[in-house]
RNA sequence: GUCCCCGUCGUCUAGGGGUCGAGGACACCGGGUUUUCAUCCCGGCAACAGGGGUUCGAAUCCCCUCGGGGAUGCCA
């Protein structure tokens, strides 16, 4: 961590005319798709304003930040294909951007809010404070913290000092002031100064700050005009305004997006499971498509169309007409519309995709034609990239055992039938040269079976499981000799 | 508890005073195409939270109630 020494306040705020947005994560773990969302929503808005996108870090709490997730944010953004102009990789003139970097910073704005008398050092201890909490709850009111240090002689702080107390500060909130401001989703929002729970500490007794006090001071110092995060950050803005308007810094817009819920209506937390990004990205979903349907909890395109390409979204996604109300994240959804992204996909590109999935399920992907014919073949029947590893099988090994399901279906009637008159035509009549073409009808004609009860027996035959690709497609695939030794085993199994 | 935000099918939404006996999508159920599962196509189920106003007319505007969420941290 490396301090910078703080220019003049006044040197540092910069007024611009161009719209300027950013997406300020904290780095404390996998990036969480409710983050994930309101990331999108601000490089979506930043594309179709050409507006200037920010990355900036919020690392203050030094207990739970670190280096790895800052790194796996990052990368996880620009996985889903998220640019910024601005941040601590690519750098910019309104940096450090990082917060952990910036406390010099912080510490000229604090030095003035306590010369101001707008801050003030609070010697309260962790449990009295705790002590307060529990004592207003059991009375079941409010808590505020009742600016006992407030008005401190030198006297006490020393004596308080003595007693090995490390001071936090404090901001001291004004009486009987009103906060309104109007945001570009919610409308006109109104606060009083009452209740924003009495005086809050912007700085910890260890001297690191504290977001709602330096989040404001970022924003301006940076030029952001727009501040789009999401709507648990509402109740927190008044608190960020007052302390902008003790220092003297004008306020950016806000917009503050609709949370995303959980299945039990909660916002969405690690709790729910299936939330950080990179889950997603190795279970195989395009970021086309999260984004797609990330985009689309809580807006609506024009036309209703809900398959829609990102630069469609841009040209129609818009700062006002983005949803007032929360929305339960809906995973089957998301589902489905990863299937549609990924059927759409041109071959060359889904086999690029789909080619580190054969890999994973551990088998050889060297021969780039053969993938690519087995991605042809398969393409249409995945949802998730991931879905191939259980279908990649079927093509590569040379006769895999059938699943309990394609084993049933061979042990019975029409199985047996099935077996022996493939058997009976490999043995005769059907060869490497016509195999792909004949088999099906001439299984057809030797048992007299047609439909289901044909298709069924031949599938479980061929592929070893009932549900697969179409079979017509797959047999030049998986090839004459594969085909043969299936048979063959199959003949030795079942009948 | 207090403050703030929100409230149309189970879920995501369209709608913004008459064209709404409320439209689309996911899910679910039925049917069709496919000599097969899936894809694809067609059909069905299913909602304006409740109560008061305002108005000739309210899902749409206002108020109350109820319900949900968020904040209330030396987290962000």
């Amino acid at each position: 961590m490396t301090i910078i020494t703080p220019p003049p306040i006044t040197r540092q705020i910069t007024r611009e005319s161009a719209m300027r947005v950013r997406f300020a994560p904290s780095p404390t773990g996998y990036i969480h798709i409710g983050n994930v969302r309101t990331a999108i929503i601000n490089y979506l808005i930043a594309q179709k304003t050409g507006a200037v996108m920010v990355l900036r870090i919020e690392d203050t709490d030094m207990e739970r930040s670190t280096v790895e997730s800052e790194k796996s944010i990052m990368e996880d953004l620009k996985w889903l294909g998220i640019r910024w102009q601005e941040g601590p990789d690519v750098g910019g003139n309104h940096g450090p951007y990082r917060q952990s970097e910036r406390f010099g910073i912080y510490r000229e704005y604090t030095e003035k809010l306590l010369a101001q008398g707008d801050a003030y050092h609070c010697y309260c201890s962790q449990e009295e404070l705790d002590a307060m909490r529990a004592e207003a709850e059991s009375k079941g009111t409010a808590f505020t913290y009742n600016g006992k240090c407030r008005n401190l002689t030198p006297e006490q702080k020393k004596k308080l000092e003595a007693e090995g107390r490390r001071p936090t500060v404090r901001f001291r909130v004004p009486d009987g002031e009103t906060v309104s401001f109007r945001d570009h989703i919610k409308g006109p929002v109104t606060f009083s100064s009452e209740n924003i729970g009495g005086d809050f500490i912007i700085v910890r007794s260890d001297g690191t700050p504290i977001y709602n006090y330096i989040v404001t001071i970022d924003d301006t110092l940076m030029g952001i005009t727009h501040v789009i995060r999401g709507e648990d950050h509402l109740s927190n803005t008044p608190k960020q305004i007052l302390v902008a308007r003790a220092l003297g810094l004008n306020v950016p817009e806000y917009a503050h997006l609709a949370l995303v819920l959980g299945p039990d209506r909660t916002k969405l937390s690690k709790r729910h499971g299936i939330t950080s990004l990179n889950l997603y990205r190795e279970e195989g979903y395009l970021p086309e498509a999260l984004i797609n349907y990330l985009a689309m909890l809580g807006w609506a395109s024009d036309t209703g169309e809900e398959i829609i390409p990102i630069k469609d979204i841009i040209a129609q996604i818009d700062i006002t007409n983005l949803a007032k109300s929360a929305a339960i994240f809906d995973f089957q959804k998301l589902k489905w519309m990863n299937g549609k992204h990924l059927r759409e996909l041109p071959l060359d590109r889904a086999t690029d995709l789909f080619t580190p999935f054969i890999a994973k399920a551990g088998y050889d992907v060297s021969d780039r034609k053969f993938i690519e014919r087995i991605v042809s073949v398969v393409q249409v029947k995945c949802e998730v990239l991931s879905d191939i590893g259980r279908l990649a099988g079927i093509f590569m090994e040379d006769a895999p055992e059938p699943d309990d399901e394609a084993a049933a279906m061979l042990r019975s009637e029409e199985g047996r039938q099935v077996i022996e008159a493939a058997a009976a035509l490999f043995a005769g009549e059907i060869n490497a040269g016509n195999f792909a073409e004949s088999l099906v009808n001439a299984v057809k004609d030797r048992t007299g079976l047609k439909g289901k009860k044909l298709f069924m027996p031949l599938r479980a035959l061929i592929t070893g499981r009932l549900q697969g690709p179409e079979l017509d497609q797959a047999l030049p695939v998986i090839g004459f000799e594969r085909v043969s030794k299936r048979i063959e085993r199959c003949r030795k199994t079942f009948c």
